[in-house]
DNA sequence: CCTCTCGCATAAGGTGTCCTTATGCATGCT
DNA sequence: AGCATGCATAAGGACACCTTATGCGAGAGG
């Protein structure tokens, strides 16, 4: 069954909401002829006259009075759906983030995030695909790259940095670590982890003999680092997601020397949805996190990068 | 709250209910492409993606799921709604006629109608204002007039000729009814009846002293013809509407000669609606039934006059 | 593994729908 | 009677929308 144009029928709805062709024109921001002639095309699609032309106003035919309330139903339908759908987007924001990211920095700050903007509900999604936000569902992602995407906003968050971290009941257990190379004397949690040898390289001690594929690994440093923290021996990890175990001493970081392999953690997200509240709010709340880490430290961190 | 352009809505419905833009432009009768741009449309109207554009197929976001349901069902009822007032639109006759038409000719006939279409129903609504469709709610009329209304479709039915007519005990009463003359022996029911010095000129007889506006009179003959039934006088009336009256010699019309003011009963209807099934049965009913009257008198009577 | 095909996105261009302006007509109010 | 109101109609124009043409990415099939 064909509908007939929808515009006739919106038309049709307020005008017989106003009773008046000159009122339904005001409110639908068109001139009264507009209406007459949007009412005339329907009333021929549908085969009868849906309203009485009297004389000050105009009444609805038998007919016209039959299908005005289902439309008035099915209008106010829409206009609910609409106005929820735009609250709902509005209120929802989905992350999409890197497994490590999420675990080590993300969730243990979410809450004071949540706590700035309570009327903005989270969705975390982690996932190690390349992000496109054409085919995933998602607001905002944390991704590593070169930073470069067409059509996306990429905020610089910070380095993959990587140092040793180990425990200071194993640190003890030798005396001490004073020099890089005291760490071969401790076992090391993960010897095929490529990071080892871009560090002792950084740290010029030559030729430790550890071995692994020079790509880099943005992948579960967690369990890497529960190994660690549980004193099972030496690990290589990223210092900004150990903030809390290197001030509480759980863990120690004997050398401030760290690796990295020119890759970066962004935030990113489409540049067509910069301006989207959520989307400001989140990223003024990640920047703003970034720099009290970074006031105590460097003078001042440039906050944005665009592609 | 304005509603996004419709014309996406509705592209944007049969998008989702098909997972498919090709398919939902082949059920729209239109190209991928416009399908394409309509949502994308949407899209930015709403503020969030609805579709996410996976390899060979389209699937919707949240955002977009949660829209849809609401959105088609709010399509389904105005299909619905349509698709109702088409039919009852179809199935409703609405005829506007003339009091005395409708007591003395079509009451009694409308049953036929209906017995030959069953699915039909008929309003009547009498009145006796000038017919015009646009203000008043009727498929069809029956008036009075010269037959020239411009976009309207008239047919003549018959005059509204008239003849003296009384009891049969009545005309006993002096001897029978022989010449028009011996009418002014009895009493006459309403002298003031302008058809009475029409008639008596028609009938060559002068003078009768009966007075009355030279209007026509297409009033109610209603209680004129009960009080001549009852024997109570002569009345002028319209003989095709007391043919059961005469045949059942209730009413007896002494003389053959008719006087006429030149009006003329007319079923009326609108140009434009001429082709309505509902329209067209009507009007071959109703023409139909004049034809098997003038059949055993006249040798055939011109069916119809258009305007 | 290479190629073919399917499905969507995008750009450019035309056109048809729909809207506006201007006017007329009928009616009711003062 | 004259004015105001509200709808209909005609003519003209603009913009939204659709089409055609093309590109691209990813499965599917050989």
């Amino acid at each position: 069954m064909n509908l007939p144009p929808l515009a006739a029928i919106r038309v049709f709805e307020a005008a017989a909401r106003h009773g008046s062709f000159t009122n339904a024109a005001e409110e639908l921001g068109m001139t009264q002829a507009a209406v007459s002639y949007q009412i005339k095309l329907l009333e021929e699609r549908i085969g009868a006259p849906l309203f009485l032309r009297r004389p000050r106003q105009v009444t609805l035919t038998e007919v016209g009075a039959r299908l005005s309330p289902a439309i008035s139903e099915a209008f106010d339908l829409m206009r609910a759906a609409i106005a929820a759908t735009r609250e709902s987007a509005d209120g929802i924001l989905t992350i999409t983030t890197i497994p490590t990211f999420a675990a080590n920095w993300l969730v243990p700050r979410l809450g004071s995030f949540q706590l700035a903007h309570p009327s903005l509900a989270v969705r975390l999604q982690a996932s190690r695909d390349i992000v496109d936000f054409a085919r995933q569902d998602a607001d905002v992602g944390i991704r590593s790259g070169a930073g470069r995407w067409p059509g996306v906003v990429a905020h610089k968050i910070f380095g993959a940095d990587f140092a040793p971290m180990l425990s200071p009941e194993l640190a003890a257990s030798i005396g001490g670590v004073k020099t890089p190379a005291d760490l071969l004397k401790l076992p090391i949690v993960d010897p095929g982890d490529p990071w080892w040898k871009v560090w002792f390289r950084t740290a010029g001690v030559s030729g430790p003999g550890l071995r692994g594929d020079p790509r880099s690994r943005f992948g579960d440093q967690h369990l890497e680092g529960k190994a660690v923290i549980a004193g099972q021996g030496v690990g290589i990890l990223t210092p900004v997601f150990y903030e809390a175990e290197l001030r509480s001493g759980q863990l120690i970081q004997p050398f401030d020397i760290v690796g990295n392999d020119n890759h970066f953690y962004w935030l990113v997200y489409p540049e067509a949805r910069r301006n989207l509240p959520k989307v400001k709010a989140f990223r003024d709340w990640l920047l703003g996190q970034l720099e009290q880490k970074d006031s105590g430290r460097s003078p001042k961190a440039p906050p944005a990068a665009t592609a």
